[in-house]
DNA sequence: ACCCTCTTGTGCCAAAAGTCACAGGTTTTA
DNA sequence: TAAAACCTGTGACTTTTGGCACAAGAGGGT
């Protein structure tokens, strides 16, 4: 399992290797489980190994999805954490039941300048996620909820298909349950789509 | 100048100083002109000595803002294209006449497993902003368009006064003019702030 | 079969944000 | 100093989004 994350992230240097093997622990979660809560400290970072992990903010009643981390992804907050002890400010849910590489923060911090395929992990970490952000904020700015509900699922979708329920979408979207459902209804009648119970077939 | 910067960077080893002072130009330039246009390809790290430059993303007629670079501050996407060619999502627009120091990406992604301070002055302005754009993005998805406007005025104004037209607001917040001036007018009656020409006055 | 929970649909109304149109200031500049 | 360009205010209207209430359907478990 972590020889695959290590090829994966084109880690070579059998040292780093070896200092992952002897620092990381492995462990597994159930769907549902918080890897992060909002306001807690970060001890370690988190690679998803296998599975899948929402990652969100919350304000009230409302959410918003930051990003999921499908596999071989790490949380950027977290990474960021390592180079500066602060607490989350991000809620971590898991979707699909996962196994994690644990990592405490400071080997992530030391491992950055001493080896370099660590290093290349670091920067192109934080620079996928910035790239990601922005795009998903401009998107909010200057895109309806429409468009954005649209775009959400067909960036979602598995051969045509949603598996989510409007509540669902509602908190990946930051919005609420009947506007969901209303647009999705505005949707299908403009055949963009067909409606079934916690199923979205897109069309064409 | 370029002492000032190494100094406040924290850029200590002499070789890097070195390199630095050899194969960075420094350059002006004047209110209203373009530093980065969307879409153009980045050559250079740009880092702003002195002045202030205006980063932001455009749709249509719309415009929102990204960040603005001070004194002494860099950027990120910039930082970012150094690490993998890329065009610009962006444009820079120089808002107050600026100095720049310029260094050619092919050195900046070298330098940052070269040397340490430099490592960690890639670091630290990749998590900065990354927080910095997380946290507006939830404002973005939160907050209601009055309560941004008004912690916006707050963020920018220099003796409790801000010195912009409604236009210029409504470009930084992603809206439109005639949005600003009501709210601005509810502000006021709210006794919140005093309207001026082209000048907001916070209260309290 | 029955209960409970989750899911979806929708009517009605309110609030927030955007659009169009126009009028009268202020500042710049030629 | 007169024209042009920018700045502010505002009425009237539309669209988008949100909140509340209620109803009906689906599905799971005991």
């Amino acid at each position: 399992m972590i020889d695959k994350f290590l090829h994966q992230l084109r880690i070579t240097e059998p040292e780093l290797q070896e200092e992952i093997r002897k620092n990381a622990t492995i462990t597994e979660h159930d769907r549902g489980e918080f890897i992060i809560k909002n306001n807690n400290y970060i001890k370690v970072l988190k690679i998803v190994l296998e599975g899948k992990v929402r990652v969100y903010q919350e304000s009230d009643e409302r959410e918003i999805l930051i990003y999921y981390l499908n596999t071989m992804e790490t949380c950027t907050l977290s990474l960021s954490a390592c180079f500066e002890d602060c607490k989350s400010t991000v809620n971590a849910i898991v979707e699909e039941k996962c196994i994690l590489l644990n990592i405490p923060v400071r080997f992530v911090h030391d491992w950055n300048f001493k080896y370099k395929s660590w290093n290349i992990f670091t920067i192109n970490t934080f620079r996928e996620s910035y790239h990601h952000l922005i795009h998903e904020y401009s998107n909010l700015a200057f895109q309806p909820l429409k468009d954005r509900l649209f775009d959400y699922l067909v960036s979602k979708a598995e051969q045509d298909i949603v598996y989510k329920s409007h509540q669902e979408l509602a908190k990946e979207l930051g919005t609420t349950r009947e506007v969901i459902s209303r647009l999705l209804k505005k949707l299908e009648a403009n055949k963009q789509l067909r409606l079934g119970q916690k199923e979205i077939q897109l069309l064409k």
